[in-house]
DNA sequence: GAGTTGACGACTT
DNA sequence: CAAGTCGCCAACT
């Protein structure tokens, strides 16, 4: 069944259940898996989102400050921000504004 | 099978 | 206050 605990898979199923418009850390989902300083694994596992069936909104996923240090693993370097943008989310050198507001806390979905 | 890498985070200097 | 270093764990070469 669906019971493929792999480390990617919970990181993916938790990213894509992000609603529209809010983001969360690298750390938050980590955490949430269990393995909080496992930061770096989340960030892995996003890089290969892009062979997984289902799509990730990677995008909604940024480091603890709110600065989108992913954005160089997309396409271009402004597709993070132009994805953020479109979903009303304020972003200045990239940097999230008032990142504290659209954080998203990946361990409401657990509960 | 061993060494290096990596979209982070927290601590240390 | 800013920059550098370590740790963490799985995937990649």
């Amino acid at each position: 069944m669906e019971n493929e605990d792999s480390f990617f898979e919970k990181v993916y199923k938790i990213v894509i259940q992000i609603p529209v418009g809010k983001v969360t850390t690298y750390g938050a989902i980590a955490s949430c898996i269990g393995s909080k300083q496992s930061a770096r694994m989340v960030g892995w596992a996003l890089n290969k989102c892009s062979f997984y069936h289902t799509y990730v909104p990677a995008h909604r996923v940024v480091n603890r400050n709110g600065l989108l240090t992913g954005k160089r693993h997309f396409d271009n370097f402004e597709t993070m921000k132009e994805l953020l943008i479109s979903e009303n989310i304020i972003i200045e050198n990239d940097q999230i504004i008032d990142f504290e507001n659209y954080f998203w806390n990946p361990y409401k979905e657990l509960f």
